[in-house]
DNA sequence: AAAAAAGTATGATTTATATCAGGTTTTGAG
DNA sequence: CTCAAAACCTGATATAAATCATACTTTTTT
């Protein structure tokens, strides 16, 4: 794992109203770290010495049920702060965190962030606002993966967010790539199903897939697809 | 609306940690209102002046999405609160209120609570609290509800999620009475497939339908569907 | 460069769920 | 108590999605 400075705060999306002076002090006691794609930066149930803050990359939150189905929770982005939970409750994490690419993660220690919450009322505020957020982001992902409508509209719903969340290149080639294996779960469907669908995006001329990544062909077409 | 003064501080569940001195001085500033079945306490979007606390009674919080179909977020019961988000981010609501049954509320008044809030960093470290819950239960509600099993699992886990929350009379009637209309969009399915499960529940001896009114027969049965 | 492994693709078959067009029971207002 | 409205139920048919067996492609390892 290689390790280096941090070099700004402009990283910490989550904790925008952060005093500068507060902001300096963390990011003193922080350290930058890159994680190769697939890395799992930390299990459910596992307790946490460390908050993450994503400078670039995407990762994934998830749970594992009883019966050993893995549900994908959400994705993450640059800004965005993972193990809020954790630090705060000082118990297990919730989630498990998974780079979906190669990420580059700012981390702090739990111990300066608990110290500060509670000698720095902005902070704690910031952080109220961050689980905030959290809820409504919850909800949102509840409704577009919604168990309400098909799987053509889920799937449709997921190749949006994807390009929205982590974009694409001028070809239209999705940033961040997921396997087939790991759209599924996501939907709630199996592998097999996706790819079908996936094809016949493709005949309807809403995608292209080449050496199995994604391309969006038209995304006016995937919108006209969630109605 | 019947209002009464609220009685005790023993409802505030949500904020356990909050001090005792500062539970009478909001319960001081509170009122206690009745609501009948079906009332939409608040609407997605609406700017609130009161935080709710469930005395007596159950609610549900749900959005509606751009195609018109309601999604049932989560249901609430006694001690839980009710418009935390609208009252700390000053904004709209984000989901809509509406009571299951006829249902009791301790009203508190948004700028108490505010006022609290900032000059208390016990009552802060509850809102906290509280908000991190939120995101569990979240969590939780979409493992139980999950797109990955089929609805018959779904059926099993909101009957037993009801009968866990909300309770059964001595003869096994759940407490909380749901039309079928309102447990469709729980699932995600159809009013009728609903009820051609629940007969096949109850030729299972699971259930047992009586007037529709559903009464729990066997609850390890319905346990045993969730594997 | 070849072999192995991992990931992707196909399409037929089976099963689960949606939909529809009714009919029956329950509820609540007058 | 009566009647209309609302809620509930039925079962057949149509559609969506799961599953399975198999084969191909790409990536990784040696």
């Amino acid at each position: 794992m290689e390790t280096y400075k941090a070099l700004n705060a402009e990283q910490l999306k989550d904790f925008e109203a952060l005093s500068e002076v507060a902001k300096k002090e963390l990011l003193a006691s922080s350290e930058s770290i890159i994680i190769p794609k697939g890395t799992l930066l930390f299990e459910e149930n596992e307790p946490l010495t460390k908050l993450y803050s994503i400078e670039k990359g995407a990762c994934k939150f998830s749970k594992v049920d009883s019966s050993g189905q893995e549900h994908i929770l959400r994705f993450l982005g640059a800004g965005e702060v993972m193990g809020k939970r954790a630090v705060w409750t000082q118990e297990g994490a919730k989630v498990s965190a998974t780079a979906l690419t190669e990420t580059q993660l700012c981390c702090f220690d739990k111990d300066a962030i608990l110290k500060h919450l509670e000698k720095n009322p902005k902070f704690c505020r910031d952080f109220l606002d961050a689980l905030v957020e959290d809820v409504n982001i919850n909800e949102h992902i509840r409704m577009i993966f919604c168990i309400h409508k098909g799987i053509k509209y889920r799937l449709a719903q997921l190749l949006l967010y994807l390009l929205d969340k982590f974009g694409a290149d001028e070809k239209g080639k999705l940033r961040v790539r997921l396997k087939r294996e790991d759209m599924a779960p996501v939907l709630g469907t199996s592998q097999e199903y996706i790819i079908n669908l996936l094809k016949s995006f493709k005949n309807f001329g809403l995608i292209d897939v080449i050496k199995s990544e994604i391309y969006i062909q038209s995304q006016a077409g995937l919108i006209e697809m969630t109605r």
